[in-house]
DNA sequence: TCGTTTTACTAAATCGTTTTAGTAGTTTTA
DNA sequence: TAAAACTACTAAAACGATTTAGTAAAACGA
């Protein structure tokens, strides 16, 4: 915001259109009028009635030509309204997020509002430190993505994909049940049997659900996930080499299996690609199966199936929960879970298991 | 680790740790200090040094205590600077976009700044209406990724893959000349004669200047770009669904090509899979050569061969060049262009042409 | 001992709005 | 014709910080 210092020529008005901005102070200068007036009627307040049309439009040419800009600030101060929220993400080039990001605009743009984000990078101390930073930003509510709470609620927040029970804090999460009923179930319905699973990072917040759900879906069905099955993903990348690097180290133990349910579609990818250095082919031999449904699964080669999570629509309905709570004010009533359906998206990544594997 | 809150327990403070924030007026009282007192021992100004030690560690123990925090939008006002730039993006969930906000955040990020960010959409009226609400709130400065400047640049303003050349405007682009001989040279060297290319969307900054220079590359080497087998890229979805459609319009045209040059990876993707449709395999009968080296295309089957844009390198070398313009205030010197260079990722969607294409 | 510095602070202005509580002057109502 | 109501405004107090321009008391120097 650093001011250009006035160049003040012009005869009389002394304004150019260029850059600088001018004051409510200085308009009412120019109209000679007060502050008072303008602000009543730009901001056509009840009172405002009683002013007559011909002043109203004084008023607005002159802020028109004088390219009156209110600065949000200032209000913001007054009204105690900055109409912004903050949004923490691990990091925004994963797919993930931004799909998550792109639900939360897609709402908030429609509002008036706007947001700041902020990374964490899975550092404890930002973790710490972003909250609070975003609160002294006086940002009205905070929605955290795929993020641990390590802060103390005082603003309204919303977790997108959080498992945490914490007071005051709502959890949109998928309906983990149902997903993993869905791949499990797909895959067992395609003859599998032994059934292979990457894990997510520890940091994750869906790692433990996923796996749990997963191997409940399994067992329920008499093919419990073996142990020697399961590798976890290592590292912090968004990239596919965290599953390729995974599925090398599962292929390393030589045990058996005719299928693979990845963490996520980037892993599913890096596992195919794992799988077929080895001389595997999916879907002949082995079957993959993704999660998340992101822009490049439906193309890969093969076409991934994977179980898609709507994560445009947890984006907005995290952002909508959160106008929600603002306007509700006190007595708002706070949800301690959203929950939203996941799909089956059947494509080329899996097969009807052929021989016994 | 969300603590419980505290309940409060103060016996003559009267004041709990829970929500509500303390301002620098409150805390003054209750330390029967000036808030100027206070002020300049927080912020740790050259003044304070005549304030005794003893004062400033009541200070610091009593904010610690009632948990105070700056209200930023009350220093900002005061101080005229906000340490927030605004950026535009077409859209956030193409991978593109937030690969260079990456960029841009890893910059901002150490020097305390945060940002708003908007999409456009590429509707006209935001174009129009964006920057200005930024401006209202006050940023320091705007970034623009892939968006044309539909404004009066009056803040600074740094627009990224900008080819428009507006004063006040500092464009950084990637050295798209040696992009596309980097590219052309490639599949020229491998035997192709006939390549095939795949236009950007009219709206994509990029579009122009990646048609020509592989037009003049080619030219060069005395294969001219053969009209007919052309195609342009239609719609704004950011899935690889453009560039298959694309694609298929191309075959039917019936004209012959040994090689695509596409407008980027996600459109190389769609690309092969319309290929393979028609039984053409990919690198064997059709070589494909990508743009930009998203995430994806290392682990794409092939593995797309694509030159890379260094992307998150545009996003923090924009972030740079406008914190820096900042620093050096009315003197600054704003460079036009600030050029990257694109480097060749050769993998195996492309390969040595056969027979006579 | 008087004048100057230094020490340890503070009152008040300011940033740019919004909002509360008016105030004259004019109309309307009773 | 006086009271009430309306019209067309405005002064000044917020909002929560920073910063300028002090001040009173203590310490120091000659």
């Amino acid at each position: 915001m650093p001011r250009k210092p006035k160049s003040s020529e012009s005869p009389m008005g002394s304004f150019s259109s260029k850059g600088e901005t001018v004051s409510l102070k200085q308009l009412a200068a120019h109209l000679n009028l007060s502050t008072t007036t303008l602000s009543l009627v730009l901001n056509d307040a009840p009172t405002a009635v009683s002013i007559p049309q011909e002043t109203k439009d004084r008023i607005f040419s002159a802020a028109r030509e004088l390219n009156y800009r209110p600065n949000y600030l200032a209000r913001s101060l007054r009204v105690q309204r900055t109409h912004t929220f903050g949004v923490i993400v691990p990091e925004l080039s994963d797919g993930y997020s931004s799909m998550v990001l792109n639900g939360v605009e897609a709402v908030l743009s429609t509002k008036g509002y706007f947001y700041l984000t902020a990374s964490h990078l899975h550092r404890e101390d930002l973790l710490v430190d972003l909250p609070r930073m975003l609160a002294e930003r006086q940002v009205e509510g905070i929605i955290a993505v795929d993020t641990p709470i390590r802060f103390e609620p005082n603003l309204p927040t919303v977790n997108v994909s959080g498992h945490e029970d914490v007071p005051g804090v709502t959890n949109v999460i998928l309906n983990h049940q149902h997903a993993a009923e869905l791949g499990v179930g797909h895959l067992y319905n395609l003859g599998h049997r032994r059934i292979a699973v990457i894990k997510g990072q520890e940091f994750s917040s869906d790692t433990v659900v996923r796996f749990d759900t997963i191997c409940d879906a399994a067992a329920k069905r008499d093919i419990p996930i073996d142990p020697r099955l399961t590798v976890r993903l290592q590292g912090d990348s968004p990239s596919p080499e965290l599953g390729y690097s995974a599925m090398k180290i599962l292929l390393a133990k030589g045990e058996k299996f005719t299928a693979v349910f990845a963490f996520n579609d980037i892993s599913a990818i890096g596992a195919i690609r794992a799988l077929e250095e080895m001389g595997l082919r999916v879907p002949t031999d082995v079957s993959v199966l993704g999660f998340d449904d992101i822009y490049a699964a439906a193309f890969h080669n093969p076409a991934l199936t994977t179980i898609r999570q709507p994560l445009f629509e947890m984006g907005s309905l995290a952002a909508r929960t959160l106008l929600e709570r603002l306007t509700e004010g006190e007595d708002a009533r706070i949800p301690e879970v959203l929950s939203v359906e996941p799909t089956l998206i059947v494509r080329s990544s899996t097969a009807r298991v052929t021989e016994a594997g």
